[in-house]
DNA sequence: TCTAACTTAATTAAATAAATTAATTAAGTT
DNA sequence: AACTTAATTAATTTATTTAATTAAGTTAGA
């Protein structure tokens, strides 16, 4: 263990701000006195922190609260409205580009096309333009946006701000963090996209006040972004949560990894249409078919999502499957984490109960007694920003957490 | 994220306390400039500090170090030997307690028999009995003890203290923590047994140093223990690591816990049993048949090792499968947690490259390129009292790790 | 109904704790 | 003799804490 801390009287106070600035947020309105109790600091401290935080803009007093035997305490809140937080979701085949405010709230966006083949400083270029048209959107004072944070498809440098690679694009290092803080002027936080989810759910969604959860994204590969004892955990070369190729069936189908029986063969999108095209095959009927007109390769996972909703019995059938077998990698995670949730994002999420309750059964078959206990499966509520509002969260992160002394 | 973390000047003094004797630990001899330098602390504030260190007998000063240039440092080291931390494993056939120096050397150690259809009090009792023989076996006075660890099998409660279920003793909620206090007048820290050699190989063994590191046991059962950012990670009820249960193979074996394909049914002690007996069974020559004089239900895990190590092919054969189906579970950690580290322990561990090299080439065909290229697998080598060491340093982990302020 | 006594909230002033800066002593090397 | 490095001492600074005070209520009894 060779983590080093040390406290200096800056970092006391920093870290004491944060820590109240945090309090507000998560208990606001909120007096004076009750942070004084919540984080048991002493009165006079709490008044002059908060006297600190007045001055910057970050928190404002509101009404006053009901005395309950003495003076009225003074609400204090965070000035949510006053500031704005970019958030972008870059894909490889869109860029999202979001303005929020300090709670989380979508004002504005925006949404810019990747053209195939792009290169390194025309995805930059991209961004930049997004980030610019969406500032401009919303008409707002450059002074009042705090930073940019990136929700980035592929291999994130968090710590270096750099794509280190980026597979649909087949682009590597991109140098995210330097270029657009040259550019705009605000600091700047990347992160790996099912990762900046995960940690929009602790922030604003299913994951709120929760230690331990994993948000499981299954959407064209499946991947996993993990909460542990309230930190998101990277690994040691930023690709935890790969568990799209996990082995769950030895004997499986094969996978464009080369192995057999990788979880994303059986539960992804892709995977779910190759079962129901093989259905078709064999010569089950199913409306899907009506859908294309035949042509089995334009079929999409939305496509059979729609079926099961009108009563097709073989595309229930078919997302039945993919319940089980993402249950199976679920209970899984569940057995090797204990986590007190696990929260599905993607489109399997949107495909509903179709896949959520035989999913929730193979778990409670699969899974141990005590994890299984303490364990609940929801789904995302984040709705279609879930990775830029991610994103946001990332600023949000910087700004609210006390940021401790680690060094090596 | 409802963690809070508050700063006073009591808590800033005894982290920076705890940093510098860590530091002392991880570089003595160390002078009091070098430390300076290290944690970045002013070289007064170390002197002060290194003076209560000093006072309190936890540190001594030693030679004098090479001049280079100017005055001579004067070194400083941990009084390993002046103190000494009591390690207990509790299972449930044996209980081992050592006597341990600061540095995890084990000075002294007892073994006391575990009779079957114990109970809470007897068991609680054969607990009090091997510690006070292994404090009087030392023969040192008792202020030189600074706590007792226990590394405990089955479901354990490290903040209430309490064995919260023992199957293999089918004992549920152990008081040990209470009991044990009362009884030794110390502080006892209690953990999960898979848990506690974790612990151990990140001070001592070959998790020194590292971040993020998964402990792999393979015995009668199959378990991690789980370092993540050079945190321990129980999970939300404390199972976290029960891997053995993890499905890798859906059409496999059936499992005890109901379930097929377990990495439980094909990796641990007792499926390696099973699978020899099955190629007996079937007509092959092994010697282990011979060690055993034909009483199948004999055969165990160690002989089908030895059979291995003088060159019988069945026996090799087995070893070889067991590394496989290992090597996929494994892969499906590295996938999961893109660790730096695998370590490996338990008997698996001793059965030597007969498990270890097939293992290797499965995790490289079954593991993505990234997390594979920055992990490593090894083998344990804390030895016979791996347990009883993690449970050590469950004691020291409290002495030289800053206590954060952390209230929800 | 009015007021004294009590409560709770927030601030102000003085004291305290621990790190920092600057200067000094110690003990070397070149 | 001049320069280096190590460690300590003295004075200063910073941020919290304790104690006292001000502010603004509620409650209960005359």
């Amino acid at each position: 263990m060779t983590q080093i801390q040390v406290g200096s009287f800056q970092w006391m106070k920093s870290m004491n701000k944060s820590t109240i600035l945090n309090v507000i947020r998560l208990h606001g309105p909120i007096s004076r006195a009750e942070i004084a109790k919540i984080t048991r600091l002493t009165a006079p401290t709490v008044t002059n922190i908060v006297g600190e935080l007045l001055e910057s803009g970050l928190v404002v007093e509101s009404n006053l609260g009901e005395s309950t035997g003495g003076r009225k305490p003074i609400m204090l809140r965070i000035n949510s409205s006053a500031f704005y937080i970019i958030g972008v979701y870059a894909g490889a085949k869109k860029i999202n580009a979001v303005i929020a405010t300090l709670d989380g709230h979508v004002v504005y966006y925006t949404e810019t096309k990747v053209p195939a083949g792009v290169d390194v400083e025309g995805y930059v270029g991209l961004l930049k333009k997004s980030i610019h048209s969406a500032i401009e959107g919303t008409k707002n004072p450059v002074q009042s946006f705090v930073g940019i944070g990136i929700g980035m498809h592929g291999l994130v440098d968090p710590e270096k701000g750099i794509s280190i690679f980026a597979p649909n694009l087949n682009l590597a290092n991109i140098p995210v963090k330097t270029e657009l803080e040259k550019e705009f002027m605000l600091p700047v936080e990347i992160e790996n996209d099912v990762r900046a989810i995960a940690l929009g759910e602790s922030w604003f969604g299913q994951g709120q006040g929760i230690a331990n959860f994993i948000c499981v994204n299954v959407g064209t590969g499946v991947g996993a972004g993990i909460i542990l004892d309230h930190h998101l955990y990277h690994g040691a070369s930023y690709t935890a949560g790969e568990i799209g190729h996990t082995t769950i069936d030895i004997h499986g189908p094969k996978c464009s990894c080369g192995n057999y029986g990788c979880l994303e063969t059986l539960t992804s999108g892709p995977a779910i249409v190759k079962r129901i095209q093989k259905a078709i095959r064999i010569g089950k009927q199913t409306v899907v078919e009506e859908y294309v007109k035949g042509d089995l390769d334009a079929i999409t996972g939305e496509m059979v999502a729609n079926a099961a909703a009108q009563g097709d019995t073989v595309a229930i059938e078919v997302l039945a499957d993919t319940g089980r077998y993402l249950g199976i990698g679920i209970a899984n995670l569940i057995n090797t984490f204990n986590p007190s949730r696990i929260i599905l994002s993607g489109g399997v999420s949107r495909a509903g109960d179709f896949v959520l309750q035989p999913l929730k059964e193979t778990v409670e078959h699969r899974s141990l007694a005590v994890p299984a206990k303490s364990v609940t499966i929801v789904k995302s509520e984040l709705g279609p920003h879930a990775i830029a509002v991610g994103a946001v969260t990332l600023v949000l992160h910087k700004l609210f957490t006390p940021q401790g002394v680690t060094e090596v």
